[in-house]
DNA sequence: AGGCTAAATAAACATCGTTCAGTTTCATTA
DNA sequence: TAATGAAACTGAACGATGTTTATTTAGCCT
């Protein structure tokens, strides 16, 4: 129990004032413990005042709404998204296998973390941030940077495995896109309905990915997933 | 303007009491209504009662809660989805081209009813009703069943391919969920992030279906396309 | 006509996000 | 050290939400 003590039980539990600095560190902290607890509903401004003893009013002081606070859980989700994937990608040697490899940590990450997943990618709250796509001019003010650089290193891998004739050419964005959008079908349904009963969750993963390469028109070998020898 | 003249419109402003079912019909209508002009947030049990001349707890004589009203919308969405599906599959002649028209008017008609489309696939909901997958027996309470006929066709579609020998082998209830998601998943993006500067719609739904049936396997005339030449 | 059932009401409760005017604390000056 | 002024916070309210309870009333059947 409570391993990776969080910030807000680190605090020499001060009663009263908090620089701002601090303070805002605090609330995000108490409110990603509420958020992976009960979820959305959970984090209520009067339920996050409460647990900081802090009146609701004081919270406006450091975030201008809800939906700001939201946004930092969101974007600090984002990040060790792309730890995550980085780390996958840094194992395997061969592009495809490192673009599996990438397809299969992003897809257990999402399962892992379902919370946060749906508030990230099913929630229209980072939609707007999500549109400075291709011009990543000034777009600091909101941290969603690493929302476009996590797409552009997928753009990216795809050009990769096009150039080397790993896959069928075609253009990059547009089945970074596609891809994107199946991994995203796959966790979203697994996280949205917890309750139906799917085939085991490790195949239905491995055949996603292999369904995927293989419509990239990549030459698979036979049988990847030698952990799983029964599938024909 | 007006046109199919909702059930609402049609009674003659009855101003006071009706008769249950009446009523029933004429909260789900309106209902509708709301929810599709200003989606989820739109219906609020208030609104909902203003519009029908009618005090909000009123409606708790006909319905349990906001959610069942819900629950009625989703149905009759999943419904209407249904019937879409079955049209599409009734042209094509080849079996590989059924399950491709199909895929590609499921795509379309959760684009085309985005906020009904949200509802149903990426609210949890309808999650515990979905469960009853393999013992559809007396789950005639909730209405669920054309979602359940609706996978339950997709898994033949890919059964059938399978033994024809059009796809690779494999668990046809596993192909069908990858399937399902993979297409679940171009939508629910589109759907949340539509400031989102993705490619031509297009050719990414078109994209789509041909990475999925040729990632199951299938053996592609070069281009299936035919509207869409310049594409490689 | 009278009575019973069922539809609808009125009024409240417990929430929620948010705002605003005022109060307190604290660090930095004079 | 005492005053000042900005910054952190409070108290109280507003409007909105879903829902429940007790009560009234309308309309059909005998």
């Amino acid at each position: 129990m409570q391993k990776n003590a969080a910030l807000v039980d680190r605090i020499p539990l001060p009663r009263q004032r908090l620089p701002a600095t601090l303070r805002r560190a605090q609330i995000i902290d108490v409110a990603k413990q509420l958020f992976a607890d009960g979820g959305l509903a959970a984090i209520s401004m009067r339920a996050l005042a409460a647990k900081l003893a802090i009146t609701p009013a004081a919270i406006y002081q450091h975030f201008a709404d809800k939906e700001a606070i939201l946004v930092h859980i969101a974007t600090a989700y984002f990040e060790n998204f792309m730890v995550a994937l980085n780390l996958a990608k840094a194992g395997p040697e061969a592009p495809l296998d490192k673009f599996q490899a990438a397809m299969k940590t992003a897809i257990e990450f999402g399962l892992a973390h379902p919370i946060e997943y749906r508030l990230v990618f099913m929630t229209p709250i980072l939609d707007g941030a999500m549109a400075h796509r291709h011009r990543p001019g000034q777009s600091e003010d909101i941290k969603i940077s690493s929302g476009i650089e996590a797409f552009g290193t997928l753009i990216a891998a795809i050009r990769e495995l096009i150039d080397a004739g790993l896959i069928d050419p075609g253009d990059p964005d547009q089945l970074a896109e596609n891809v994107w959008a199946a991994c995203h079908g796959l966790i979203s349904l697994l996280v949205t309905h917890p309750s139906f009963p799917f085939t085991d969750q490790k195949r239905l993963i491995a055949g996603h990915v292999r369904i995927m390469v293989q419509g990239l028109g990549a030459k698979l070998p036979p049988v990847l997933w030698a952990d799983h020898p029964e599938i024909p």
